[in-house]
DNA sequence: CATAATTTTGTTATAGTATAACATATCTTT
DNA sequence: AAAGATATGTTATACTATAACAAAATTATG
């Protein structure tokens, strides 16, 4: 099953979509010799609960069901360390996260957000990003990162 | 002087920016029948104080110096008033705001931020928009609302 | 022009997002 | 086994944003 690119079906075998996130995220923790802790594990797979954003504080109070002493910096820290190594994306019109599925590829995604269902869809679109590269090198630019969210409604939820 | 489309020198005669745009958004207002209220014109002046974002906090810091029952709702009650009409936009990535050179166009812009002089520069690319509403539609997807910021260093920074 | 309706501002409180700082524990290397 | 590095625990606090209700100002209407 290749990388997601569209929005999924409201019903589908949500299992698989873990199962494959985790298993990314672990395979690269492996290869870059990352420590893939049950902390970090655990919150990835809270992130993976759905494909909608999550917010920090919303990945906490289910932490704390299971982990009474998880605190504020117990999930940043996750998430920062996810974040840094592209595991998972934050979408920061939303503040909120959502897991990458296809973990350590090259990434100038772009995200759609169906502000309906909140389901996300990550994309990569050479157009787009060509069509922003040149953009920039016309005025002497040199992109560092970036930040694409477009919202609106899926073509469920329309 | 056309809409702002690259980078300001650091030294630039920035009076004439915010003359320029507090009378873009007068107009706006006239033509609107909007109240361009005396709190929601300083609070666009203290925006146009540069062409770096600034947060609501800092905006609020110097409107005390010279209101001192100013609050946070002041200070957001205004930048909702100026970023519903387009006399504002909002950098997502950066919780900020900057001024828009040329409110009441048709708006779907790009953010060039620079990440070492701060100045953020709002482009309207044509081939970047049609990109990203091709591949919209690709998706099936119906866009309402766009955030696109791209960090990085601008000619003068690099 | 008086008053009703609407909009804006004042004010207090609180919700939501994120990080600093330092202590302790765990893991890795030597 | 000790030293160094990394991760987690813990407390406190900074930063971002909005809810809710009262008062004032503006606009519309009879």
């Amino acid at each position: 099953m290749p990388p997601t690119r569209d929005f999924h079906a409201q019903v589908h075998n949500h299992t698989a979509c873990v199962y494959r996130a985790m298993n990314a995220a672990t395979v690269l923790c492996n290869q870059r010799g990352l420590r893939f802790t049950p902390i970090r594990q655990r919150v990835l797979e809270l992130v993976w609960a759905s494909h909608a954003p999550i917010a920090a504080y919303d990945l906490l109070k289910t932490l704390r069901r299971e982990k009474d002493n998880a605190e504020a910096p117990t999930v940043y820290r996750a998430l920062d360390f996810l974040l840094k190594h592209g595991i998972v994306h934050k979408i920061e019109s939303l503040n909120a996260f959502v897991g990458c599925d296809h973990p350590g590829d090259v990434h100038t995604s772009q995200f759609l957000i169906c502000t309906v269902c909140g389901q996300v869809v990550e994309q990569e679109n050479l157009d787009v990003r060509s069509a922003i590269e040149k953009q920039a090198l016309r005025t002497g630019f040199t992109i560092t990162d970036q930040t694409i969210e477009i919202m609106g409604r899926c073509s469920t939820c329309k």
